[in-house]
DNA sequence: TTGAAAGCGCTAACAA
DNA sequence: TTGTTAGCGCTTTCAA
């Protein structure tokens, strides 16, 4: 019954066959079927045709008809890195376990890039849409109000859009305390010792460079404009920029508080050039949990935002009838050095498990 | 201009607008108008009028119409560590330069997931499919077949499609190698020093245990099944690995081999379970590459595959006429420890770079 | 240079 | 219990 790159059944096709209608075929072929008294033995004649000829329904066709696709999209602004894989992880199994079908895209932060991918997922009409490290979430938010289709913003505030965020200035503030009480006694951190590399002008960095600069200048004086290098999200320019750094001081700071994982790859790609003394008494702060970033030799803390419950709460929002466009904001999770959490791939049954 | 939730604008909309008729509106709108020899000032009458009401096009209709949708899939088993998240950056990255849209999706290495979830991306008229980590790659090949869908394997050799693999073999052969030439001549590994752990048994496992086992018993000897302890692709069981391992034996082997950077995660929980010092003399080379992995505090050596060049063989096997059913080789690179290597963020353009 | 009409595969009134 | 019919939005002959 293999049918090598011939056209695929269509009802019309199962119709023909078993005798009955396509209406008949379609109702028995999507379930509706029984609310439709069909016959039993209608249906099982139909349904065995079905299997033996392959046939699967063209969801384009059905998504014309109903103006809806079963599809659930996020986009995110790229793949590779460990907040963003897991929060793709995280989301394929909840919209899989809604019976549903997830996709995942990805922009670039590029606005232009965000725009357009917006519109194509809107063009297959899918049902709602997850948004997640736009660069501009209020244009997004005007195409999908256009067109009628249901959206988030995760981790960033659209003033047009339900959002759920990570509390970023409180994640940073626990982040820059835990850094500076790691400090022994004997030699506690100075104020020009402190630096944050990282992020842009996004409503993320500015709440962690906020909650940094609060919780420095109460706890060790001395703020300065000069602690704070942002470098964009690019491991490149943050190496650069501790690059920059070492050569005028002689030396990295004592304490760092990085702005993300991404970042964090501009401190390697520069460990990579210098020797293990250079990083002997320096302690890290990172604003994104890496398990392997964990474990690097010497202390590195890291914030391990709650991607579960920003999504859950995601989910319970987007499917209210009306959701407010309030901010709910959710608390992240302080990760102290050399610790491995479990992730979303602990949730899948390994064959050997 | 803005309708809130009001239904998208279609060529009917505009054909009544403009005076014209359907057919010409879709022709102006899909760039088929020149040929049609359409007038410039129809042309741009109705081109005025789509930008007013915010036209788009409804790509499942046009979809169903030409029985294609412009949409590129890539199927993962999971998305959450650093090889399979630099797949889909590079994926979406070469699939938007052809001016496609790229939709990832993955299926947690479930057999029935994966067939089902291709099921619907066939049903969404995808036009060609890169399937990699699938468990059962000859049952998707079968439904693309039937459906006609130009599809290619990666990293994972069907019989029935073309396939481009990591070279597998070669890779753990320099791995392991890499491993026992890092111990110091005064203080060798022995071959009972030396274990595997991680995989389970699909093609790529088998390939890195064959390569393994063959430089082994070549440089140290006394090859044994009892150095090869597969866990599955789960940080869980692997942990328990180590655990148990360590029970016994009261310390953990000098060399490691481990096969991939998921069951690498399991040395870390095991890690936050032990001090420092139960790693001082080991050395551990890891299947896969991931930037913090390669800067713990022990030597790491990696192999990181070539993503880049397999996706590029793979687009332009796809794109062949008739594409062999052969496999490609690609060689993977050996990482030394310490090094952080560029990646497909370095791709990506930043507004601070 | 443009329009009319058929049809992609499916669903859902409505009729029988 | 089942069939008929219209139509989702678009493309594409064919005719004008």
């Amino acid at each position: 019954m293999k049918q090598q790159g011939k056209k695929k059944a269509t009802i019309y096709d199962l119709s023909v066959l078993s005798g009955c209608s396509a209406s008949t075929v379609s109702a028995v072929l999507n379930g509706t079927w029984r609310k439709r008294r069909i016959a039993e033995s209608t249906a099982a004649l139909i349904q065995n045709l079905a299997e033996q000829h392959q046939y699967t329904a063209n969801l384009q066709a059905r998504g014309l008809r109903h103006s809806r696709s079963g599809l659930v999209g996020l986009l995110l602004p790229v793949y590779d890195n460990r907040y963003f894989s897991s929060m793709a992880q995280t989301f394929e199994a909840q919209v899989r376990s809604r019976g549903k079908c997830p996709i995942v895209v990805s922009a670039s932060r590029d606005p232009k890039e965000e725009l357009a991918t917006v519109e194509t997922l809107i063009s297959y009409s899918i049902d709602e849409l997850f948004i997640t490290g736009a660069t501009d979430p209020d244009s997004v938010h005007t195409l999908c109000e256009a067109a009628g289709i249901r959206h988030i913003n995760i981790d960033l505030p659209g003033t047009k859009a339900p959002s759920v965020i990570s509390d970023n200035y409180e994640g940073a503030r626990m982040l820059t305390e835990a850094i500076i009480r790691r400090f022994d006694a004997t030699r506690p951190l100075k104020p020009e010792e402190l630096f944050l590399f990282g992020g842009r002008n996004d409503h993320a960095s500015r709440e962690r460079i906020r909650g940094f600069r609060d919780v420095k200048s109460a706890l060790l004086g001395g703020d300065s404009d000069a602690c704070i290098q942002p470098t964009g999200y690019s491991p490149a320019m943050t190496q650069r920029a501790f690059e920059t750094f070492y050569e005028r001081q002689g030396k990295l700071p004592r304490g760092l508080f990085i702005n993300s994982s991404i970042n964090f790859e501009g401190l390697l790609r520069f460990m990579a050039q210098h020797p293990h003394e250079t990083f002997a008494d320096i302690v890290v702060g990172c604003y994104d949990y890496d398990p392997f970033g964990s474990f690097l030799p010497f202390p590195v803390i890291m914030i391990r935002q709650n991607i579960e419950s920003m999504l859950e709460k995601a989910f319970e929002l987007i499917a209210e009838h009306r959701p407010t466009n309030k901010i709910h904001l959710i608390q992240p999770e302080l990760v102290h050095p050399r610790t491995a959490l479990k992730g979303p791939l602990d949730a899948i049954k390994d064959i050997y498990a």
